[in-house]
DNA sequence: TCACGGGTGTCAGCGGTATGTCAGTTATCA
DNA sequence: TGATAACTGACATACCGCTGACACCCGTGA
């Protein structure tokens, strides 16, 4: 396909340079008019890819350093057997990262958007996943530990043990522990230096301490 | 006859392309009309060879496996959960289709490992999935399944039942059951029309029938 | 000789996708 | 303020898969 080809090269011209370019001048690079690049930068827009705009005279377009991943090109197999898994991962509690696996999916899903994939979609959902959820946990208890975890950042619980004592302590998350019915942080607390396990359900409250980037 | 002959140099020609080839060039190519490739190309789906078609301009004709999607752009975390959530599917067995989960993983991996963010690759060993894993099947089986699955072509199976009495016969796959322990082929018999669950750890041999694609 | 059926060509039309053209609007900077 | 350049919407056009209808050719068998 003509037009997936040039995305990929336009996202990889974009990725290759560091200074900005203007939609003519890449419009020429590839020969299309400059109406098409404004067209195609919305696509690698939608599929997630970080271009940034900087208008008026010096402007033009480029990609934001921070998310340099370079670009992935699945096969439809591929990128619909990775809707499905992380799709089953999502139901069946398996990752509390669900914000940052749902976002991933989403981006597989729109390059899976052609007439001839979305049946591929479709045919998914003959492969059923059974088994046993685990424990549901607060969707903004997961987030703090994505993010505390990712960050590398201490973390605040509030914890209700075995014989419903709630007590609150900052903790560093050594590892994730994801077992068949529940998820686990073992971590170490901060003050007294106490490594164990806490069940992700049993957390009532957790926030991010240092908050660095927002 | 003149028919099947063009019509297996049809699915060679296809076979060895990477880019879409419109009906058009295949028409030149084999000195038919238009009407004629497209009647060729319904022939060959019924017989169960994976042509995906593409509408509109830059469209045109691929088969399945050889199609490229446009890029998917992630972020290091986002890959990062995918690379550890396919490694986990693959250890505990949850998806037999690993040979293409495994290609998937393999550039997500590419991908993160020339980023900034590589040790993101070592975190995730932090992740530890726990659970018990499936049965074990042979590569092949899976193969095999994986192929006739994708391509809903019938399958050639040899399994041993519970008194270990050993069967072939021929299948076609209407889901795959991904349960706790193992994995079930729901398929219904070519023959008898009879529709049951087969375990993939009791197939011993698997092989897809029509063997267009290869 | 004639009927039949498979394979093919011709044509018209439908629907979907990518691109170009054009006329604007908005934001930024010298 | 004027130049620059990112954006947007509307419309036209070319490209391309897909379907149905119909006519034609040709080999086969009654």
């Amino acid at each position: 396909m003509q037009r997936t080809e040039r995305l990929f090269a336009l996202a990889e011209y974009l990725r290759g340079r560091r200074t900005g370019v203007t939609a003519e001048t890449l419009a020429e690079r590839f020969g299309v008019t400059v109406r098409t690049i404004y067209r195609d930068l919305d696509t690698l827009r939608a599929a997630s890819m970080p271009v940034a705009a900087e208008r008026g005279r010096g402007g033009g377009y480029a990609l934001d350093r921070s998310y340099s991943l370079p670009p992935v090109n699945f096969t439809a197999r591929e990128a619909a057997l990775l809707v499905a898994l992380g799709r089953f991962a999502i139901d069946m509690r398996l990752l509390p990262f669900t914000g940052t696996l749902e976002s991933a999916l989403d981006k597989v899903r729109a390059a899976l958007s052609t007439s001839a994939q979305r049946e591929l979609l479709d045919r998914l959902k003959e492969l059923s996943f059974l088994g046993v959820p685990s424990l549901p946990s607060k969707a903004s208890v997961r987030a703090a530990i994505e993010r505390a975890w990712f960050e590398q950042q201490p973390l605040r619980i509030t914890y209700v043990d075995g014989n419903f004592l709630e007590t609150t302590r900052e903790v560093r998350i050594v590892s994730v522990v994801m077992d068949r019915h529940e998820t686990r942080l073992d971590a170490l607390d901060v003050r007294s230096g106490e490594r164990r396990h806490y069940r992700v359900d049993r957390i009532v409250q957790a926030e991010v301490t240092r908050a660095f980037g927002t």
